[in-house]
DNA sequence: CGTGTGAGTTTAGATTCTGAACGGTGGCCC
DNA sequence: GGGCCACCGTTCAGAATCTAAACTCACACG
């Protein structure tokens, strides 16, 4: 099977991967998450070709994760801006990079970024919890059911 | 910049999808979730060519989320099992199968699998939520802020 | 007119993926 | 013993993709 083809798996992370499974694709969300908005700011914050990241671009606009809006009429100039389908990716970002912050850093180096709850100002504390009981969850607490 | 140089970049985000971002690697791993330990279960669960998986299971295993656990002498044959820091990957996936169950299926389709925690017994109900209000949280909610 | 900005497209060479074939070690069964 | 199968890989050549650099286009500024 080729990677393009993985979305006709029948599993939800296979759906997803097959929309946003691609490392710079994932890096670009990860770019908008943090407020980029426009070419240039993928490009410089990334590093990647301009080829790449209009391929990508296109992608996520076809995909609806981003739309285009026009900030400039002459020439046209649009920002990229994540829709609601696209927003709803921030737990896959705050997963990666929390495992990031744990284990990506050597000893003498640390994560340069916080996040913080703008409503409780609470720092770097988001965990994945239960809605049933309220506590929070491991791997090793959960099972798979077949639907 | 190639893409397998982004671990240089000074971003959690980047340094985890360094070690994980192959698109294949993030199957891979969705299929230890699931209770995938062999060669042929991530084989035939994903249909990939055992040129790539073979390639990727040895990065896993030298990235040290994936252990090598032997379970039959002659030939020898080894288990691939998540470690501890594979185990804390755990979160990304259930960001992914969470977007791929709402975006990623069509109106005659739905996903085929259900998490449940073993504790309460509830269904599909992890949240992202805030540790220091308790509150589910969004990505609006969030600020990011320099360390 | 010359230079600069922002957002791409094109191109050609390097890299990676893919599918199919092959190999190695051993078990099972007639 | 001989033949077949299981499991876990490796090798290879052709196809697809990535990368960096050069180029384009539309306009603004001085």
């Amino acid at each position: 099977m080729k990677i393009s083809e993985v979305g006709k798996l029948q599993c939800s992370v296979a759906k997803t991967l097959s929309v946003i499974g691609d490392p710079w694709t994932l890096l670009i969300l990860r770019t908008a998450f943090l407020k980029g908005r426009r070419f240039q700011d993928f490009e410089q914050s990334l590093g990647l070709s301009k080829a790449i990241l209009s391929d990508r671009l296109n992608a996520l606009v076809n995909a609806a994760i981003f739309r285009r809006e026009r900030y400039q009429d002459s020439p046209p100039r649009y920002e990229y801006r994540l829709t609601l389908k696209g927003l709803e990716l921030y737990p896959v970002f705050v997963g990666l990079a929390q495992w990031g912050d744990k284990w990506g850093w050597g000893a003498d180096e640390s994560p340069p970024i916080t996040i913080a709850h703008a409503e409780c100002g609470a720092v770097n504390a988001l965990t994945l919890t239960c809605g049933g009981c309220g506590q929070p969850v491991k791997a090793q607490d959960m099972e798979v059911v077949a639907a």
